[in-house]
RNA sequence: GCGGUCGUGGCGAAGUGGUUAACGCACCGGAUUGUGGCUCCGGCAUUCGUGGGUUCGAUUCCCACCGAUCGCCCCA
């Protein structure tokens, strides 16, 4: 019996991984762009960092987490979400004392959560995300959504849908959580058992269920926008004002809300609405905390982020027909005729690689049209032939597969020759 | 955690209660001793996810398990 990979995980073979590069390229590129700095952190933190950071009434907190003991007793989780493990770094290292504010951040890696697969679902699955960390201005807000737009239009993507809520700050919050709990009390023996359970612990997620959503009461829900407070409408409108001046396309949905438990004010996502999508729509979601650096010990101060799937991303190029192409092909393809000259090939060889041409030669004994086949299938330029005769005169014959034209060249004069081309 | 579908060579894919398991692609060899992409010829699964059961006999029927996949919940 052959072992295979754990389920919900898979190998990237090159021919994916040659895919996942052109994008990655891509996702560094606008990080630049838009002042970014790349932050890596352990892929398992201490337990207690999700549960506290990400939230004790989260799904993934409550039945996702990847969670087992070290040997001395300690419980790790494999990172669920990239979030809290840069909060968590940023208080360890005190990042807030640094000159330049807010803190902009970005990270790319996999990220574990305990589910059954299923298309676009994956046990290990591989997150982008950034994180600006020290300022509660609009205008950032409106930086982190035009980013994540970025990653998906500078790939070509064009079915995109941004969908933006608020969630206000802790006194709207409040206000509304109250408004929903006296509106759902009557209903609760009519609601499904997660949301009899969500009414007592967090009712903002009530309005998140799948399963009630065409309950009158669900209709009617109060909107968490009838509740916000001055401060936090105010807030929301300079969000909107910055999108609509840079000419951002978006639409508000005040049933957003968002899984994760520190989220307070701007909250969006961004769904594909290509077609041939499966149940899953939503590429990416992010939005702003402000209680998550606090309660890691750190300065009260807020922070906006947002993260994408990579894996995702990948279904929607298909699903829109996108194709990311990276020249995988070599420029020669050294040819040997009869058992001396494989030592003469293999320095050939050496010498293009050393003067950085792409060139490969024969393993496997192959005879003459073996090694010609290789040379079409990796799509070289030029096959460089070389035999007992050749070596004699320290020469060998190039030839420009793509013209058929074919030369004889010293030995010493090949790498400049096959840069100049013919 | 729950439900549906599926599991035959490297890949795609036929097929049947009985002894040679189609075909296509890919790959390898030859026609063509040192020059490719075309063509032709030949080769390529003691075996049909694993284990058990029914049977004279199972890849084919039954059960269990494992795996894949899709959906529900929820999310990236």
């Amino acid at each position: 019996m052959s072992i295979n990979v754990p389920r919900g995980t898979e190998d990237l073979l090159p021919e994916a991984t040659k895919k996942w590069q052109a994008i990655e390229d891509k996702l560094n590129h606008l990080a630049q762009v838009y002042n970014y700095k790349e932050i890596r952190t352990p892929i398992f933190e201490r337990t207690e960092l999700f549960q506290r950071g990400v939230g004790d009434t989260t799904d993934i907190v409550q039945k996702e987490m990847y969670s087992f003991d070290d040997r001395g007793g300690r419980s790790l989780t494999l990172r669920p979400e990239g979030t809290a493990s840069v909060a968590r770094a940023y208080v360890q290292h005190k990042m807030h004392g640094l000159p330049e504010q807010p803190t902009k951040l970005y990270y790319i890696g996999p990220m574990f959560r305990y589910e059954r697969p299923q298309q676009g679902r994956t046990r290990q699955f591989t997150q982008f995300g950034i994180e600006a960390i020290g300022s509660a201005n609009p205008a950032i807000d409106a930086e982190v959504m035009a980013f994540a737009m970025d990653c998906y239009q500078a790939l070509g993507l064009k079915s995109l849908k941004l969908v933006i809520n608020s969630l206000g700050d802790q006194e709207s919050r409040e206000a509304h959580r109250n408004a929903l709990i006296n509106h759902f009390k009557p209903f609760k023996d009519e609601l499904c058992s997660d949301c009899q359970q969500r009414l007592e612990k967090n009712p903002l997620r009530l309005l998140d269920c799948k399963v009630d959503k065409d309950h009158e009461a669900m209709l009617n829900a109060p909107s968490i926008l009838e509740y916000l407070n001055e401060e936090s409408s105010t807030y929301f409108e300079e969000v909107k004002k910055h999108l609509d001046t840079m000419g951002i396309n978006y639409v508000v949905d005040e049933t957003l809300v968002r899984g994760l438990d520190y989220y307070t004010h701007t909250a969006f996502e961004i769904m594909s609405e290509a077609d041939g999508f499966g149940s899953i729509t939503t590429l990416s979601g992010g939005g702003r905390y402000s209680g998550l650096v606090k309660e890691l010990g750190g300065p009260d101060i807020s922070g906006i982020g947002f993260a994408l799937s990579i894996e995702r991303l990948i279904m929607a190029l298909d699903a829109e027909g996108v194709k990311l192409e990276r020249d995988e092909s070599v420029d020669c393809y050294v040819i040997n005729i009869g058992s001396e000259s494989k030592y003469e090939a293999s320095n050939i060889v050496n010498q293009l690689r050393r003067s950085g041409i792409k060139v490969d030669q024969d393993y496997l004994d192959k005879k003459v049209k073996g090694q010609f086949k290789s040379a079409d299938r990796l799509e070289a330029t030029y096959a460089i032939i070389i035999g007992e005769e050749e070596i004699q005169n320290g020469v060998a014959n190039v030839k420009n597969l793509k013209s058929g034209d074919q030369k004889t060249i010293e030995i010493k004069n090949i790498p400049s020759e096959i840069k100049t081309g013919f």
